[in-house]
DNA sequence: TCCAACACCATCCGATGCGGACTATACTGC
DNA sequence: GCAGTATAGTCCGCATCGGATGGTGTTGGA
């Protein structure tokens, strides 16, 4: 069975909460992998009866009420999840922003850039609210360290955000002339010879 | 019918580019819009025939040897691209990144990042190389636009990362203590009760 | 001149990602 | 014990994704 990096995002969160339903799951994810690991909320049902299959979780079903499933590590899942976060294989980082995409078309950056400081900014302040809930925890160490990852990251973007924004450079602004056609040159991008 | 960032990726390259088959797409997708909105290459082929299917694109056989598909913007398909550039609807930036996915898991954040400034170095001077090759037309100028922010995020994480690494803190060190079991508290991310 | 080898180009397939819409269950105040 | 709301979970259909494979043209060497 192949595991993916969702998987070991389920693994992870499962370790660091101990048993959990899917919806327990779903909750976790989203304050937390969600910031730096895109996960669908239907994966927080789908995945883990994937990897109780594969033996890397185990199910137990609660005695009353909804009768909800608790998932919970396996040895084997915690072993496969070390093995993997020890291991020096990374894939390639990912960024996906359909402010660039619309720059790329055409757009006027300007107000681009400016939604994009303001979605930071408030990114930030979250991140922020989710590390000082972790502060004093020393069980939670690797959550903090990988919140320190991401408060960083923004105070990066934000930063040069808001002194582009602020200085509205002219060089980078929208073109002023939008039909593209004509390019002949030997750029990698290039027209059809 | 419904369009999706893709879509707009796959207009917006064809607006650069005229008339392309699939393959030509495909390549110029991979050294532009492929760093900020990620696409496999199968849509190179399948996203075309669905813009055709909706009067975006125009088909035209090549009269001779593959006798291969040629696929231009339509005045519609021109109007859509407009329209969506326009438009002020933005959705959230996205990363993907296994590195800090590690780190939640409790690897050492330390070779982690490393590699990663290793990598973006790297992306940083492929961005540069792109750029270079789109100065001086006029007619890349939103080209262009697009590839000065991505030089831009690059240099800034690279400066960032190389500082981090440089200096090595003990502040963010991987945690020592890896079980990450007990933590009843009352932040976002706990235990069940 | 012809063939082998390689590079280029395209499609197929199964698995998973993805999110909207919907359903079901529990809780809360009255 | 009922209405309304919040919580919890499922279903469905389509898009994404990448590995694998299969064609097609080109090049160079005997």
């Amino acid at each position: 069975m192949r595991l993916s990096g969702t998987s070991y995002a389920v693994l992870s969160v499962l370790d660091a909460l101990g048993p959990a339903t899917p919806y327990d799951l779903k909750q976790a994810l989203e304050v937390s992998v969600q910031n730096f690991w895109p996960i669908p909320h239907t994966t927080a049902y789908a995945e883990p009866e994937r990897l109780a299959k594969a033996g890397l979780l185990s199910v137990e079903q609660e005695p009353s009420g909804r009768r909800r499933k608790l998932y919970a590590l396996t040895d084997e899942g915690r072993t496969a999840l070390r093995d993997w976060a020890s291991g020096t294989k990374l894939s390639p980082p990912q960024v996906r922003d359909e402010g660039v995409l619309k720059i790329f078309a055409g757009a006027d950056p300007q107000p681009i850039l400016e939604d994009r400081l303001r979605w930071h900014t408030h990114k930030l302040a979250e991140l922020e609210g989710y590390l000082e809930a972790v502060t004093g925890k020393p069980e939670m160490a690797s959550v903090r360290a990988s919140l320190l990852v991401g408060v960083g990251y923004e105070k990066l973007i934000v930063d040069a955000l808001a002194s582009y924004v602020r200085s509205a450079q002219t060089a980078t602004a929208a073109p002023t002339d939008q039909s593209l056609a004509g390019s002949a040159g030997s750029g990698k991008l290039r027209r059809r010879s």
